[in-house]
DNA sequence: TAATTGACCAAACAGTCGTTTGGGATTAGA
DNA sequence: TCTAATCCCAAACGACTGTTTGGTCAATTA
């Protein structure tokens, strides 16, 4: 039902939000973007603002329902955090300006659509949380405070969109290996994997 | 040399641009916050970015300066690397404002002002990069990407300030308790700390 | 062919923005 | 006492904001 204008619209506000940030980026910006009268908008959007809770929305959504497959799987409960880990950097690298806009400009919403993103985004720290106490549980994990943890793990994977550049030495498969590899062993364990393929 | 209207100035804006954000802070609302008109706010500030220049950097030295300190005693690689994090999530709990401030609006800032701000960040990962890097050498840490971990590290240490509530169950030395036994321990790992005092 | 719809423009709306200016007061120094 | 600096106000500056309105043109439908 979205049509290729609306798409064409979205695109250039994640865009051009990602680069200016939301309060600098002006309805007239996304309107020479896509080559059009900033009144013209108003035909495909309700608001700037509702152009970037959609965006902000469908971001945070990909990340709970790809968690949320994860923790459907009959894995144990290391493998399903190094598979979140994997799954978190891969899409939050692969779709980068959207994580930004997601990450750094939910914020700029005001009442009540900024409580629809905390919302989800309170049920992907749940989710997490969920993953690590499955792993107590079962006692494969050592963990006392489960949603302190998580919130270790998911601000390590959200800080990633602030440094990470296509141009550097590790692919995103890489980087969540380094990252899932200190949190399951630590860095004074002994078992760390050697090189392997 | 700074005299009490300015820091009165600095200190509404810093609960301000936490509280509305710095696009959405009118000087205005900071002239209002202080009791004098608008205009009269430039005899104490150069401009509205300047003031969050000020800010910011302030508030980045002042982790810089902790970490440096660290960093320039005898200790063990990671009884630095907790002492960092001890450090680190104590002043962003006790300084959440201006640790907001910092984390989600020193982006704001237009070139070359944001350039200063992205140095000294730089700086901080450099500073946490050679806690690793001391830690590999000495054999006490197993790290063959140090400056990723330490990434992963101070990506979950700089969301705190998205999640930390005073109303909370835990204090920030706790916090950062869990924090760096799982990144030293792991959470597979078997030498956990008991209960101890 | 006639009627209707959707896409789009140009202009206006009603403000708000950060900053500058010129001039009163009040205080401090010479 | 005269001078100079400091503090602050009131007003204006020009530019820009997100959104609405009325209308034009082409394509689609009946």
């Amino acid at each position: 039902m979205a049509s290729n204008r609306q798409k064409e619209i979205a695109l250039a506000a994640v865009k051009l939000f990602e680069q200016k940030g939301y309060h600098a980026t002006s309805v007239q910006d996304i309107a020479d973007e896509v080559g059009l009268q900033k009144g013209s908008l108003y035909h495909y959007i309700h608001s700037k603002e509702d152009l970037l809770l959609q965006i902000a929305h469908e971001a945070i959504t990909e990340f709970n329902d790809n968690l949320q497959a994860v923790l459907d799987t009959d894995m144990s409960a290391p493998e399903k955090l190094v598979k979140a880990v994997e799954n978190h950097i891969t899409v939050s690298v692969s779709n980068m300006e959207t994580t930004t806009v997601l990450l750094r400009e939910a914020f700029s919403l005001g009442d009540p659509q900024h409580q629809v993103i905390q919302d989800l985004t309170d049920k992907y720290v749940d989710l997490w949380t969920q993953v690590l106490e499955e792993g107590a549980r079962s006692g494969e994990f050592h963990v006392r405070e489960p949603k302190v943890v998580a919130l270790a793990i998911l601000g390590a994977c959200n800080w990633v969109y602030r440094w990470y550049r296509q141009s550097g030495q590790l692919t995103p498969s890489q980087v969540a290996r380094v990252f899932s590899d200190m949190f399951l062993n630590g860095l004074t364990s002994d078992n760390h994997p050697g090189v392997q393929q």
